[in-house]
Order: structure tokens, then C-alpha cells, then sequence
DNA sequence: CACAGTAATCGAACCGGTTCGATGACCAAG
DNA sequence: CTTGGTCATCGAACCGGTTCGATTACTGTG
């Protein structure tokens, strides 16, 4: 493998000269130029990455931290990753993926040994024991997800309470008065998902404004036990005319659910989704939804984590904790209730 | 941050006596070792990535180049990606990801920068243009999928011949006469994705052998349009008994689809599938299945990758072609055909 | 024609580790 | 009391880049 001494020489100037050559930091006739960048592409030079980082403290890499929890569904977490990592090589870094168990260690190893210039969190808790680490870490960080604490980080998330206000009025002013809300499983909450149950906070917050009786449960996140908890649902608040879904588990389930009940959306039952388009489309699911945008979300962390990274202002500035607003993409499936406000009894 | 010149003048020594304490490659007395491992304790010292991998010429990373294909089935990727990072955290070494669309220039530069000590190639396609590359690279690499030509690289993958085989023999033992098997879409061969033909060639030759009528059909890889595929096929294929499916979609499709048809697995249609119990598990299908097995895979790739790595000797060993041997998860969705071996007409 | 000023290039130091050969202290043997 | 041999430690070089200050050659000016 060629080095820079070994184009210097073959273009007959130092190594010092080649350095500037190559990177443009110094003017540097064209004929020496032009025999230096003839050397280097003759000999494929390519730099090390290793002496590169040594020389300038920087290594073109970001680490991403992220697990595959098996109760949380595997293609949303896709699209948050492939947003991370097509936007780090858009400008120019690799992507690094830590997905340790013990996340907190992994973390101070990777920013210890000084392997990344900036790190990505995702799966983010309520009370993060990640957090105080990437803190005091020399990096910045940020993360898609709001965490209790946004001190030190920038923080970037979809606007779960705006979300659930959303779909609370979107119903409300079709004139539903009686909704259920499907969440995450309990133990995404126990692990601190705070977005359950901000989004489910602020629609019962809603609802409570504007007279709408509604019943929220934490759902399940597999077949079968998800077809069956949506039948109990609908058997145990029968005049319910709206569902609202923040789980997505159970909004892939749905369609035979409501067929096997005989049950026609939107007429029989009005639905809205929380999922991304994505997601959507691969199970060609039927319902208006709320956009969660995973790999807009996982695009805005890099960018401001770049940013950081290569201006020294930008280090300076204040720390973000920034909104995406929700946006409902209408597929169709609300409509106003069915008078008296009831459901077709079915099975 | 501490650097080991840090170190050693908190230990009163050299810093070369302060690298050997460390790492124990020369003898060095009790008592100073005891200062120095003190030393690094109190500093919080970490060894410098970059000024490592400049002085040993190991980075302790391996580069994983993936792509994420929507017409591919998002969890069966993460199950890949999983193995492959949980095996090289195991070993010591953390995962860089790259998912450029232009794999063939972004692994060139990873290794020509020597960025990493391996690489683990996903997707393989029969002509694989970042074989030639990883070829000529001086890291030993290893890929999951098998490509037309092996040589200078490690290749693991299921082996899909017998697969087929184990399929058609099953249900031809149980005494079914006409099967079909649905494969995955004609794009994902048109992309070189060779492992489709291999399942469905063997199946029909070992059928061709037994006497056994195959229909054979490309499929989809999104709702709603493999689940009208099935329907078209169970309609065409009316004395058809058993359904062999080597496509994730189809197999997820398809409980809603025989329901619709009132169908009953198995009495009224025999069904093996082919993908791996982790995904069986989140859509809970119902179905006897042959297990892809796809954290395997990638662990069997990532140890031999760092065996080569780390061994001298290893790395003058021939190369390898490893298949694993399907395993048959029974669900209990095969049974003998109803004579006179047609299925109900419903719908 | 000496002299300042500028532009291009060079040499050396540095980043933070590892590793090789040399050195010094100590002990036992001759 | 010298000599030989260990054992532990040190100093220097090296890995392959970048960067700073110095040097050289050339230009235009007084």
C-alpha cells in the first residue's frame, strides 16, 4: 500500500509537499500539482485512516448506538438506521453500529479510544444511563428520541403529544365521541419508551377537553396475541367508533382482525395509525396515519451532529431539542360515526 | 484525555515500560506494574484508536456492507446484521456499517484506507462486482449468500438445494402428488440474488425424480399484491395439496388468505415455509418451516473472519464454503392430501 | 546592484501508541 | 575481584499522516 512518502518521491518533492498538494491548504505551483496528483493516482494512494485520525483528531466516522429489541418492530428500526447511515455518507463520514447490551460501557469505550467524532443514540430512555456518559464525553451527541434529561445533547423526536392531540381532534370534529387507543406493550414503558405515554397523555388530555370518552390500553407486540387483545377491545367498549394506534404490531394486525369481525373501516369503525409511510406500504396498510418520519429523524441527528463536529461555533451554540409536527397522511379510513354512535355487533 | 506518556510519568516510568506493563508482552516487576495499572486507573486511560491501529496495523473493527431492500424483508436483514455484530463484539472488535449503494467503490475505500481488519459481505449477488475488489484487498474477507465464484473469500450461506429437496421429499413421503412453490420476486434474481434458484431448481429436479408435479412461480414481496398472487395460484393449481414457500411476504400473507378461503392447514393444504424462527415468531405463523437460521450464519462468518484475522496460519488456510444443513421446524401444517387429492373450492 | 517582499518548497516536529536493541543493576560462579 | 548471565527498564525509532517555521528562488523597487 502506497504512502505519502512513496508519492513525494515518485513526484520528486517531500513528503510535506505532497500533503499540501493533495489537501490545498498551501498554494502549490501547478506543475508540482499536477505531478503529485499523477503520483498519487499512478500509485492508488489512499491515506491511511488510522495515522489521518492520529495527525488530526478526527476519524470521518459517527458511532450509532442502537438495539434490536425483539417486542419493538424490526423495520421501523431499519429506517431509522439506513436514515443515519445514507445521510453520515452523504457528508462524508462512516458509520459505526453499537448495539452492546451494556450500551453505557460500549459508549465510553467508543468515546474513550477516540474511535468516532460524534455519536447517534437511539432507543433513547426516559432516564438514559447513557446520557451523563456522552455528557462528559469530548464528542457531541444526539439523539432521536426525548429523553427525561436534554442537557449536553441535541435532542430530535416526532412530537408524540401534538400527535396524540391530532388524532383526538381529527375524530372529535368528525364527530366521534367515544375512541380507544392502542399503545405500545407495558414493558416498552418500563424501559423507559416515554413516548407511550406522552402520546397518550396528551390525547387523554384532549379528549377530556373536548368531552371525548376515551379508553387507552397498552397492547401487545406479536400474533397472536395482538389480533386477540384488538377482539377483546372491541368486544369490551362496543360503542366505540374510533381507534387510534400507536403500536405497530397492532396496526399490521388489524386488517383480519376487522375481517374477521365482519367489521368495515370506516364505516363500521374509524382508524388512524401511528407508523411510518414505509411501514405502510409493506403491509399495504389501509388507514390514515401519522407520519413518524424515521429517516427524516435519524437525518437531523446527523446533520447537527456534523455540524458540531466541523465548525467550532457550531459547538458553541446552544443545544436543540427539536419537533418534527406530525403530519396525517388520509388514507380514507375515518369518517364520521355511524348514528346512534354504535357498531354492528358482530361475531 | 490521558495518553500512556501521561501514564508513565504518574508512574514514575518510562513510557515504554508503561506499554509493557499493559499489555504483559515482557516481564515487568510486581511493584511497578502495580503503579502503572494504578496509574491508568487513576488517568482513566484509554489507548488512542487512531495511534493503535497506526502502530500494530489492527484496527479491531470489521466493516459489514448491507443493503437494505424494500422489496427484501426488513426483520430477516436486522437478523443478519445482529449475528454479525453480537459475534464481533464477542470477539473484540465493533461493526462498521455500510449500506452505499455503490458497494464496490464504498469497499474500496474502506479497505484501501484500512479502516478495518475485515469484511463481512451481505446481499451477495451470483456476479458480485465487490468481489473482485475484496479480492485484491489485503483483509481477508467472508460473505453470507454464495456467489458464482468463490475463490479468495469464505462463503457461508443455508444450503438451498437441499432445502428444496427436504421440502419436496417431506410432503411427497406424506403421499402429496402436485405442490407449488412460491419464490421470492423476479427482481430479486434480476439482482443476482442466486439463492431462489437454487431452492427452486433442486425442488424441481428432486420432484421431476419422485414423480411429483411442481408449479413454480416467482412472487411478490408486498401486500396487497402477493396475497392476490395466492389466491391467483390456489385458483389455477386447484388439485394442488401442498404450498412451499421461499418468500417471507407470502408466508406472512398467507393465514389471511386461507381464511378468506376457508381453508384449513393442513387438512385441506399441506404448507412448509422457509425463513427463520424468529420471524415465524413475530408474525406467529403457523406454519412447519425450514429455519434460515440468519444470526448463524452471520456468526459462523464473523469467526472465521477473525480467525484469519488473528492467525498467521489461519490465513494460509484454504478457503472455505460452508452450508448449513436445513432444519425442518415442524408446526404440525403438513399432513397425508384428502383423497382424491384435491383441496375444497371455496370462495 | 543591493534589498525587501512574496511565493513555493523543504525539514523537522508532532500526534500516541508499539517494539527493538541497549543499558544498568544485581547475583552467582570462577 | 572480575566475569557472565538474568532480569527489568529505558531510549530511540517507527507507523503515516499534518502542520509550523525556515529556507530558497525569484520579482520588482529604490
Amino acid at each position: 500500500m502506497a504512502t505519502i512518502g512513496d508519492v513525494a518521491r515518485e513526484a520528486g518533492v517531500s513528503r510535506s509537499t505532497a500533503s499540501y498538494a493533495l489537501s490545498g491548504k498551501r498554494p502549490i505551483s501547478e506543475e508540482v500539482r499536477r505531478r503529485v496528483l499523477a503520483a498519487a493516482e499512478a500509485l492508488a494512494y489512499t491515506p491511511n485512516a488510522g495515522a489521518r485520525a492520529l495527525a488530526t483528531s478526527r476519524t470521518k466516522v459517527l458511532a450509532l448506538l442502537a438495539r434490536f429489541y425483539t417486542d419493538e418492530f424490526a423495520p421501523a428500526m431499519m429506517q431509522y438506521i439506513q436514515g443515519v447511515t445514507d445521510t453520515a455518507r452523504d457528508l462524508g463520514y462512516d458509520t459505526l453500529l453499537v448495539t452492546d447490551e451494556d450500551g453505557a460501557r460500549a459508549l465510553r469505550r467508543i468515546t474513550d479510544s477516540r474511535m468516532v467524532d460524534g455519536v447517534v443514540l437511539m432507543n433513547i430512555a426516559q432516564d438514559d444511563p447513557r446520557l451523563p456518559i456522552l455528557r462528559a464525553a469530548s464528542q457531541p451527541g444526539a439523539t432521536v428520541g426525548l429523553p427525561g434529561d436534554c442537557s449536553g445533547i441535541d435532542v430530535f423526536d416526532l412530537d408524540f403529544e401534538e400527535a396524540g392531540r391530532a388524532m383526538v381532534d381529527h375524530l372529535h370534529r368528525l364527530g366521534h365521541r367515544e375512541l380507544i387507543l392502542i399503545s405500545q406493550p407495558e414493558h416498552v414503558v418500563e424501559r423507559g419508551g416515554a413516548y407511550v405515554w406522552r402520546l397518550r397523555d396528551a390525547a387523554l388530555e384532549r379528549a377530556r377537553q373536548c368531552g371525548v370518552t376515551l379508553h387507552t390500553v397498552y397492547g401487545e407486540s406479536r400474533q397472536p396475541a395482538v389480533g386477540r387483545l384488538l377482539h377483546t377491545l372491541l368486544d369490551t367498549y362496543p360503542s366505540a367508533t374510533g381507534l387510534l394506534i400507536n403500536n405497530e404490531a397492532a396496526a399490521a394486525a388489524l386488517p383480519s382482525v376487522t375481517h374477521e369481525r365482519g367489521l368495515r373501516v370506516p364505516e363500521d369503525l374509524s382508524v388512524i395509525g401511528r407508523y411510518s409511510a414505509e411501514f405502510a406500504a409493506a403491509f399495504s396498510l389501509p388507514y390514515s396515519f401519522v407520519e413518524s418520519a424515521p429517516d427524516r429523524l435519524g437525518s437531523m441527528a446527523v446533520r447537527q451532529l456534523v455540524r458540531r463536529v466541523e465548525s467550532a461555533e457550531a459547538r458553541r451554540e446552544p443545544f436543540v431539542v427539536r419537533f418534527i409536527s406530525p403530519e396525517l397522511v388520509s388514507h380514507g379510513s375515518t369518517t364520521p360515526p355511524r348514528e346512534p354512535h354504535t357498531r354492528p355487533r358482530v361475531r
